[in-house]
DNA sequence: AGCTAGCACTCGAGGTAGTAGAGTGCTAAA
DNA sequence: TTTAGCACTCTACTACCTCGAGTGCTAGCT
């Protein structure tokens, strides 16, 4: 695969529509069809020539000698880059979209797993999102709760997100002392993000005694975990069905790969970040994403805005994605999540 | 396919290998493999007469004239109800799972997703798990926190779970009233389950003025919810990749159905109440299961105690999954999630 | 009465051969 | 530089054949 030179005018044309076709069809298109379609104004000929000329430069294959050609994901990239920047929804979309942000009161996750669904719905592939990461958001709450013979370490976040972790307190400690941390911690975390708890927590219990100490240094420990666990915890997967639904995925192996990668988090959470990194929205394409079991699959993401912190949303289809459509309707669903969002947190 | 009458010892020896065998390859079988495997002691012809036999009894089906039988549905339940009831688990697999549940502190929401993991490291098949109903759980605290401009119900339950609802109210409602009313709801709902906490709540607020009395009825629309969601919203789903990965559902169509299944909590739940309805342990094979969208699949699941509700678990998998080790591994990992959940609780 | 060896029969899997047609690259003329 | 024309290539499809796995049935044996 050679460099990607810039493309003459009448390249660019012919691959775009080449381009349109295969998604259509999913077949190798050929000289003859190109020169039938929409008006290139050229002869099959003159169009075999071009194909040609691109196939060296790295943009197309050809499964053999008498097919048509297919893009590669050069060709992908080349074809979303030539797409207007801002493409139009159709109007059953744009209703749908609304309707949904009408929807009842919820919480930032509530409202993600919601996404997805509409977003599966929407472009029938498979759609993701990550919650904001909670690392920036402040704690509203902060309270240890009993339960038998455990305890329950409860933080609740500005944005209605709960985290939670079991401790096991010290048998000594009476429900007097553990209500007075609680306490404490409630007035002193309020405002604060959780690793800047865990220093207040950790501090504390350095000059506390005994079973302040030991309370408080579990307390620690769990907000180190809730912390790091702050992005890790809210990814959300909807539509997975229209992968095994998705033609185009003709092998085995790559259906198996691409589920593995979205069962693991940390998979989903790398994809969604990579691709959601340029505002208002990036494609990834193929070998482009660094995961080599997504090299069969293309993901569109946008990144939407929750206080300071940012979350992201997108779908995952195969190479030969609808990409105009995919990205109106991620860029849409992003923009109207931005606004749902923010509006939780004033 | 007529009724199951009662199978002679050696129709159901036979029985008993062509399904061991199928199980195995994946291959119809033919009479000669079957009088080559283990000791039936009895010419190929023999055992062709029986197979005849076993044909017309509905147990097994022949995809052409020249090619071996295959089991239907039938054959499997009566592979399933002939098989030990206490099948041995490999020393290697009690290890693992015991291993697992030696592991660190977490709430019955961790455990089980953990489980789904476990369950289908273990069998390769899909796993399911679903949360003991929190409709019989006693309430540990509940409080109202609010937010910016909206105000978070938080309940959590005494086995560590937490639910939560955004709400809605009043303008003119002070910080003051609100917290009071908090407080007041911490005390009284403190042991009751949500329902009963409902019907505190809607009669207190019968009793009360504005705006107590707005504050009070939206908890308890919320607590409805949260009452309904009690059973719906803990599901979890470990190891789908290998559904994707099972050459036995070799159609797409059937694919697509089980993971659009899987997707709907619903379903999941339906899937898991009704298979897990017999302990220690129940198998829906096939057509048993009432949605068609599982008629190519069989499901192995188990209840498992805690504290007063019941959860369950289990593995999803090809009507020819090996039944002997899904059952041992769902059976063991139940007993051991049973001890497990109940010693959270004490 | 039940079992089994033997055998004719059936039918799909897999190989070969031939054909149609889609699409190409090249050449030569406009 | 473009294009009509054409020879060439290669797959998809079909028809046909053969092989062999597996059957059901019959006749003889225990």
């Amino acid at each position: 695969m050679k460099a990607a030179r810039e493309l003459s005018d009448r390249k660019a044309s012919i691959l775009r529509a080449l381009v349109r076709l295969y998604i259509r069809t999913g077949e190798p298109v050929g000289s003859e069809a190109l020169a039938s379609s929409a008006g290139l104004g050229v002869s099959s000929a003159t169009i075999r020539n071009e194909l040609a000329s691109l196939e060296e430069m790295g943009y197309l294959t050809q499964p053999h000698t008498s097919a048509g050609r297919a893009p590669t994901d050069l060709a992908y990239r080349s074809y979303v880059d030539m797409l207007p920047a801002r493409p139009r929804l159709r109007d059953s979309e744009r209703k749908a979209i609304v309707h949904f942000f009408d929807e009842a009161l919820a919480d930032v996750d509530d409202i993600l797993r919601g996404t997805t669904h509409l977003l599966s719905r929407l472009t029938r592939y498979a759609s993701l999102a990550l919650a904001p990461s909670q690392r920036e958001t402040a704690i509203a709450r902060a309270e240890l709760v009993r339960l038998g013979t455990v305890t329950l370490l409860l933080v609740v976040f500005d944005t209605g997100q709960v985290d939670k972790r079991l401790i096991d307190l010290p048998a000594e400690a009476t429900d007097d002392e553990v209500d007075g941390i609680s306490r404490a911690m409630t007035d002193s975390f309020r405002g604060r993000t959780a690793a800047v708890a865990r220093e207040l927590a950790a501090e504390r219990a350095r000059r506390a005694e005994d079973p302040e100490r030991a309370i408080l240094s579990r307390v620690a420990d769990a907000l180190t975990s809730i912390d790091e666990a702050a992005e890790a915890e809210h990814v959300f997967l909807g539509g997975v069905a229209n992968i095994a639904a998705e033609e185009a995925f003709n092998r085995r192996e790559t259906l198996r790969q691409i589920y593995e990668a979205l069962e693991r988090e940390s998979a989903v959470l790398v994809l969604l970040r990579e691709a959601a990194a340029n505002a208002p929205l990036g494609v990834m394409i193929g070998r482009e994403n660094r995961m080599p079991e997504m090299w069969e699959a293309s993901v569109v993401a946008a990144p939407f805005a929750a206080g300071g912190a940012i979350g992201s949303i997108g779908v995952v289809g195969p190479l030969r994605m609808d990409y105009g459509a995919a990205i109106s309707a991620v860029r849409a669903v992003a923009e109207r999540l931005s606004a749902a969002v923010e509006a939780l947190s004033h």
